[in-house]
RNA sequence: GGUCCGUUCGUCUAGGGGUUAGGACACCAGAUUUUCAUUCUGGUAACACGGGUUCGAUUCCCGUACGGACUACCA
C-alpha cells in the first residue's frame, strides 16, 4: 500500500475553528493508524486576510489538542517550505504550463466588466458560455495579448473548463460523485498579485509533498471536479490522492454551520484557546480556558461524524488511532452538542489524577494549600464538578472561612439545640488530638448520643457552620482537612454570628 | 435560482429485507448517600413522505418534501 501522507491546511485568517480541529484530527488518526505522515501546510495565498498571530495560534492549538506534526509548518520536513507564501515561484510554471496546453488562459476583464457579464443572466458565470465575450487570450489577437502583459497590464490565468464533461471523483465517504464540466466555471488560478488561488495551490502542493489523502470539509466538494481536472491537465492523475468530504458540524439549534455567532449565542467556546482578535481586540475564551481537557474534547470530536460500531463511548487517543476507519465516518452534518462534550469532561476529570488536578489548582486557584491537602481537596471534589475551576470554586471554603451562612438551613434547622450540641463538639473536639475523618465521626456521634440528639439534625447545621454551604462533599473528610484548630475557630464564629431561632 | 450532498429517539448514533429498531447524552422517576453531586435501576422518545421491487420494506430503487454546502482575483 501506497504510504499514507496527508495534510491539514489551515489559511491564517484567524483562530482555528473547533471543526477544524476535528478535520485535523481525522487525518492525525488515519496517519498515525497506518505509519504515516501528518502535514501541516499554512494556506496563506491571500495577503488581504492574513491576520498577524493566527498561525501560531493554530500551532499552539494542535499542540494543545495533542495533534503532532510531523512535518510541516513549525517542524520543517524534505518538503519545505509549507508556507504557501514561501513557494509562491513554484505556481507559476505550472499555471504556465497549463496556457500552453490550451487548458488555460490569461483573462483582462476589470471587476465592473465581470459583475456586468453575471448581471447580464440568471446564472451567469464566467465560463464555456460566456468566456468569450470576455476580455482574455480567447478573444484578443496574440499580439494584443503580448502588448498587455509587455504593458504590464494586470491579469489573472483562468482554467479553460471544458463543455460537457463528465467529471466523477471516488470519495471515500460519498462514493462516486459526478459533475457536468458545464456547471464548473473557469476558476482564477493565478490571482493579479501573482499569487496562486487556492484551487491551483493545494492541487501543487498535494502533489509536490505526495499527498495520499485529501481530507476536508464538506464545503470542498463542489470544487472537487475542478481539482479532479486540475489533475488531468497537470498530468498528474494517477498520483491524484484519495478524496474524503468530511460531514460538517452543525449548529445546536436549527440548521446551518456552526459558527462562533451561534457558539457565543449558546454561552460555549468554539476555539480550542483563548483567541485576542489584533483587529477588534475582541477576546474569545476558548475550549482550554473554559475547562476542558484535551483528551475529553478529543474524544468528543471524535465522535461527532464518526463511531467505532461498539458500545464503547471513551477512548484515549490511543484507541482512537486503532480502532478509527474512513468507512465508519457519517455522511450527514452533525449538531454539536456541547451538553454531551460536558458529559465527557466530566468523564475526564474523575478519571484524571488527583496529582494532576492538584497541580492545577495549586498553580491556577491562586488558594495556598500544602500539597498533601491539595491532593485531599482534589479527590472529593473531582467526582462533584465538570471543570477543574469548578473544584475550587466549589471547594472555596477549604481555603476561606465562611462569613455568610446559607440561610434556608439556618432558618429551618438552627435552633438552642443544635446550639447547645455544636458548642458540646467543638468542647470536645479542643480535647482531642489529631482530628481525622474517622475521629471526627466518633467524637461526633459521642456528643449528639449524649446529648440524645439525632444525628440528621445536626449534620445540615454542623456543614453550614463549617462551609457556609447547605451541600458539599462529605463532611468529616471536610473536617479532616480544615484540621482541628480552623474547625473550632470556625465553630466558635459560627455559633457567635449565626442568630438562634427564638420560637 | 443552479449544482452537489444529506435525512433512524430532542441530540450523537448502531443496525439492516422478517429485530421487542440497540447504545450514549439530555430529560423524567425510583434507590443509595448526613446534604448536593456522583453512582445504580427503571422510564418517555426515532426509521421525513409517496410510489415502486418483494411473500415481506425502516433497510433496495425512483420521486417528493425538508435541510445543508457551494455558487469570489476567500480559503
Amino acid at each position: 500500500m501506497k504510504e499514507i501522507r496527508v495534510r491539514f491546511a489551515p489559511s491564517p485568517t484567524g483562530a482555528l475553528h473547533i471543526g477544524g480541529v476535528r478535520t485535523a484530527l481525522y487525518n492525525y488518526l488515519l496517519a498515525r493508524q497506518h505509519n504515516g505522515t501528518m502535514i501541516l501546510r499554512i494556506e496563506d495565498t491571500d495577503q488581504g486576510r492574513f491576520v498577524p498571530g493566527a498561525e501560531e495560534y493554530i500551532l499552539q492549538s494542535l499542540a494543545w489538542a495533542g495533534i503532532t506534526i510531523d512535518e510541516g509548518v513549525g517542524v520543517g520536513g524534505p518538503h519545505a517550505p509549507y508556507r504557501q507564501s514561501e513557494r509562491k515561484h513554484l505556481y507559476q510554471q505550472y499555471a504556465q504550463k497549463l496556457v500552453a496546453d490550451g487548458n488555460a488562459y490569461y483573462a483582462f476583464d476589470t471587476e465592473v466588466e465581470i459583475a456586468a457579464m453575471r448581471k447580464a443572466s440568471p446564472n451567469a458565470q464566467y465560463d464555456t458560455a460566456t468566456r468569450l465575450q470576455m476580455k482574455n487570450s480567447l478573444t484578443l489577437s496574440a499580439t494584443e495579448v503580448e502588448q498587455k502583459l509587455a504593458a504590464g497590464e494586470k491579469y489573472v490565468i483562468r482554467l479553460q473548463v471544458p463543455a460537457n464533461q463528465e467529471v466523477t471523483l471516488n470519495d471515500l465517504i460519498r462514493g462516486e460523485v459526478t459533475f457536468n464540466s458545464s456547471q464548473l466555471d473557469d476558476k482564477v488560478l493565478m490571482k493579479s498579485d501573482g499569487m496562486p488561488t487556492y484551487h491551483l495551490a493545494n492541487v501543487v502542493d498535494d502533489y509536490l509533498m505526495k499527498i495520499s489523502h485529501v481530507i476536508r470539509g464538506e464545503e470542498w466538494l463542489p470544487s472537487a471536479p475542478l481539482h479532479v481536472l486540475l489533475y488531468r491537465f497537470l498530468g498528474w492523475e494517477n498520483d491524484m490522492p484519495q478524496f474524503a468530504h468530511l460531514p460538517l458540524l452543525l449548529k445546536p439549534d436549527g440548521n446551518g454551520k456552526l459558527s462562533k455567532r451561534a457558539a457565543d449565542q449558546m454561552g460555549f467556546p468554539i476555539f480550542p484557546l483563548t483567541w485576542k482578535d489584533p483587529a477588534t481586540g475582541e477576546v474569545a475564551k476558548g475550549f482550554k480556558e473554559t475547562g476542558y481537557l484535551p483528551e475529553a474534547l478529543i474524544n468528543f470530536l471524535a465522535f461527532l461524524g464518526w463511531n467505532p460500531g461498539t458500545e464503547q463511548e471513551i477512548f484515549s487517543m490511543d484507541e482512537l488511532i486503532k480502532a478509527f476507519s474512513m468507512e465508519r465516518i457519517n455522511k450527514a452534518g452533525a449538531k454539536f452538542d456541547i451538553q454531551k462534550a460536558q458529559w465527557y469532561n466530566q468523564q475526564y476529570i474523575k478519571a484524571a489524577s488527583n496529582e494532576a488536578l492538584a497541580d492545577r489548582l495549586l498553580n491556577e486557584s491562586g488558594f495556598m494549600a500544602t500539597l498533601e491537602n491539595a491532593v485531599k481537596i482534589v479527590s472529593i471534589m473531582k467526582e462533584r464538578v465538570t471543570f477543574p475551576q469548578e473544584i475550587w470554586e466549589q471547594g472555596k471554603f477549604f481555603f476561606t472561612a465562611p462569613t455568610t451562612f446559607d440561610q434556608t438551613v439556618v432558618s429551618k434547622k438552627w435552633n438552642d439545640e443544635v446550639e447547645k450540641t455544636l458548642a458540646a463538639f467543638k468542647e470536645a473536639l479542643t480535647k482531642e488530638g489529631t482530628l481525622n475523618a474517622i475521629s471526627a465521626k466518633q467524637i461526633l456521634e459521642s456528643v449528639t448520643a449524649s446529648l440524645n440528639i439525632g444525628t440528621g439534625k445536626i449534620m445540615q447545621p454542623l456543614r453550614v457552620a463549617l462551609t457556609g454551604n447547605a451541600s458539599g462533599p462529605d463532611l468529616m473528610i471536610t473536617m479532616e482537612i480544615l484540621g482541628k484548630d480552623e474547625v473550632i475557630r470556625r465553630l466558635g464564629y459560627a455559633l457567635g454570628a449565626i442568630q438562634v431561632n427564638k420560637s
